[in-house]
DNA sequence: CATATATCAGCAGAACTGACATAT
DNA sequence: CATATGTCAGTTTTGCTGATATAT
């Protein structure tokens, strides 16, 4: 649809740099927000004839990686970084579809074990083969950039998650 | 809040790699997914003070930088990859805000176009410094990553955005 | 009693579809 | 007439707040 003659976040870098001050930060908050955006889309897009969204799509991935192939709802919310009211709306919603089942934990019965169906497993392989036939995307990229901006993004969710910055 | 022990993203990968395949495109693009979570909900909290998300932010600034101060809503979308409904509804609530004035285009007057009110100048200004205060939210980024990420994402973009790709 | 877990009602923001009015 | 621009109505999804029920 669009038809755009110029990178508008360079454009925007450069505009930043001679009216506010440095850019380094800004352009590349800003990348991170539209690449989300433009990813977000394509796996929509590819997830749609499976019935599902990607946020429900990592939620049937970490129950199918897990050892016990159960988990309780807070621990979906912590790993998926998810709030509590959303996990509990996004597990009605593949438990309404069939693809997860809920059952309460009986050593401690606070807690909803979600654990995946055989349909949920059979949606979970489609829905990761449909991801990998078009590689996440990211064909733009070779192996090596994708490693480095692994490493590099790490670097920043370190420093922005939970995990290793406490409870040593 | 939560306390997890150890990096969700690369436990995945390690089971990706060995239950599935190569693990490296969904590790780069789960981790996409989730820093724009974590710097989306930064920013957002940076600007609930002045009444605006980051969306609107992206719609102020966007106008700002504009040469004669208007856009039509039109080249809004395109440049911010925003839907046109989308658009509509975003410029109606800054518009309510005091923030944007609507005007007709007399060159084309199918068109609308928009530009800041004092207001929106003022509010532009207060959120900008209110986000570079808080260097974006990338203080564990060096400027050198920055650089180096917001290159590799540019590649990326360039691929599959619509700059540069057509209408040569 | 305090805390943890999950749910519910309700709200706001955003993204989309389809239809439509208007102007070119 | 076909196309471009913007809007409207309506749906879906998500993310949150605040309140609540239950279990520890």
């Amino acid at each position: 649809m669009a038809a755009l003659e110029f990178d508008p976040i360079e454009r925007a870098g450069e505009l930043w740099a001679e009216q506010v001050g440095d850019a380094t930060a800004m352009r590349f908050a800003t990348s991170v927000m539209r690449v989300h955006q433009v990813l977000l889309s394509q796996f929509d897009a590819v997830l749609k004839p499976h019935q599902i969204t990607f946020a429900r799509y990592e939620v049937l991935r970490l129950l199918s990686f897990s050892s016990s192939g159960k988990l309780p709802l807070s621990k979906i919310g912590e790993r998926l970084m998810v709030h509590p009211t959303s996990v509990t709306s996004l597990i009605d919603r593949l438990e309404q579809q069939g693809l997860v089942h809920r059952e309460h934990d009986q050593r401690d019965r606070r807690r909803v074990l979600a654990s995946l169906t055989p349909a949920g497993k059979h949606v979970l392989e489609a829905a990761t083969s449909a991801l990998s036939d078009v590689n996440f995307g990211l064909d733009a990229l070779t192996a090596e950039q994708q490693d480095l901006g692994y490493e590099l993004l790490r670097t920043f969710r370190e420093a922005n998650e939970d995990w290793g910055s406490r409870k040593a």
